[in-house]
DNA sequence: TCTGGATATGCAAAGGTTTGCAGACGCAAG
DNA sequence: CTTGCGTCTGCAAACCTTTGCATATCCAGA
């Protein structure tokens, strides 16, 4: 039903392979034969069939992201950056969602590795067995963590660290705590490393809380600890952490100061 | 490089039809003969070539999800209850933000609509041309919203309204501003015409503010209004904006109850 | 022994596009 | 008039699978 390459030629009264070349080297055609064609095309509704194109060029034009959870607002912006800077180049960003499940990842990756060009991924806590695994079947970028021959996008969390740190101990705080990421993820890692250096140059103390899952809940875990140990500031690793810790602190009755108190957090993944 | 079928054939010493089989219908292949296959299979890496196979059975085996805002916290939890529906039937979910920018949305439609069986959509403020237009060219299913012609699923978003008035005229508050959702979504009406009907059953008043932008700084801007309407209760449109009015009266030096008080939102998108 | 059905496999066409090669044509330079 | 080049278009193979049909084999029943 829907017209193919075929129609548009018939129509137009060329061969195929000038329509084809219409579509995807224009400059090889006659302005005017393009533009009859174009006209055709426009009128028959014609649409390139991707799998065509994908079966003999090799590639689908497609870019797989792979993230740990979607609903961490840590996300969001990332894909939207990733979705805008592949729409002008003419790919598409194909996301999914692991819940950071070993056996979703698993599956994921070989079913995502023949329908995508390249994969960029950015889950913390996927194993690095999989992840070089992947990497043997699709060319892929690693976000936020480090693996050795991969190319990889890092944030400078630790600068953010330690510019945190050193606000804090600006503002007079002379203990502080860092309610820590999960086990196994680069910038938690590096975040701890900073965080520590930071507080050790301005003779404060620091104590790390922690691993925690990086959730609400993680958050909500660590308030009576965060409280008994008598730190006037902290900085979490992210911001559902940063929530949860205030609400954990808010029902135990300790209320967090409001915005304009010198409390603050700093966030990544 | 990659292993086709035909190499597997080859290893394996069947035609290739019969390799084919072993992958898509394996009851019609001798049990011997299919573990023979597999194991070359495994051994050579292989994995049927995902265009080939949506070039000849027309079925990609993917099905496009289009939401206006990933960075919603509405949409987050809606894009993973996809994605396991999906993957527990052996489809792919391919989740695309349109910012609910009309150009986006407009190429994204066509693009899309080439390389999934089917479109999932979630986007309250698209124009119901565009998705006229969308759901000629592929099988469409509107997510709250209703478009004549097209199944849709909704969640019951007046249900919700009238709980939340309830619950509020229960506490005894009698005049209740409403913080609308956008101009031209379904919920938002939906709400609206719920809400008010609820009021006046519990014979309060109700003030509607609106339409305004379903972002946090739609909230903001209505902040001085709620505060001069001298209402005792608020009811907003989404998470987003009851932050943002939260945020706008705080900065207003008008505190908002903290959660034990009896001020309250419900959410939708 | 023959027939007929069930089971397992092979054969080949088909799906829509891209692309290297070759042919056609026009035009300028010699 | 010939040569050569540049521009445009046609031809046909190739990409990897799926699937209807045909063939082969085996076994049970008569």
């Amino acid at each position: 039903m829907p017209a193919t390459i075929r129609d548009v030629a018939r129509a137009s009264g060329v061969h195929i392979s000038t329509v084809s070349r219409t579509f995807s080297a224009p400059h090889l055609v006659n302005p005017e034969t393009r533009s009859r064609v174009l006209a055709c095309a426009e009128h028959l509704g014609y649409r390139p069939n991707r799998a065509a194109r994908a079966l003999i060029t090799g590639r689908t034009h497609n870019i797989g992201l792979i993230v740990a959870d979607i609903a961490n607002p840590f996300f969001p912006p990332l894909i939207k950056a990733a979705e805008s800077a592949a729409r002008h180049r003419d790919y598409h960003i194909f996301v999914t969602d692991t819940n950071e499940d070993p056996a979703v990842e698993e599956e994921l990756v070989h079913a995502l590795a023949k329908q995508v060009d390249g994969v960029l991924l950015c889950s913390p806590r996927m194993s690095n067995s999989l992840i070089e695994q992947l990497s043997r079947e699709v060319p892929l970028v690693v976000i936020n963590r480090q693996v050795t021959g991969l190319p990889s996008v890092v944030m400078d969390v630790g600068q953010g660290a330690r510019l945190a740190v050193e606000h804090l101990t600006g503002l007079g705080h002379r203990h502080i705590a860092l309610l820590g990421g999960p086990r196994g993820s680069w910038t938690s890692r590096e975040i701890r490393r900073a965080a520590t250096a930071a507080a050790r140059t301005a003779d404060a103390e620091l104590t790390v809380l922690g691993p925690n899952q990086p959730t609400e809940h993680g958050g909500i875990g660590q308030a009576e600890h965060v409280h008994r140990l008598g730190a006037t500031a902290v900085l979490a690793y992210n911001d559902l952490m940063a929530i949860g810790l205030i609400e954990g602190l808010d029902s135990l009755g300790y209320g967090c100061p409001r915005r304009s108190a010198s409390s603050a957090s700093t966030t990544s993944r």
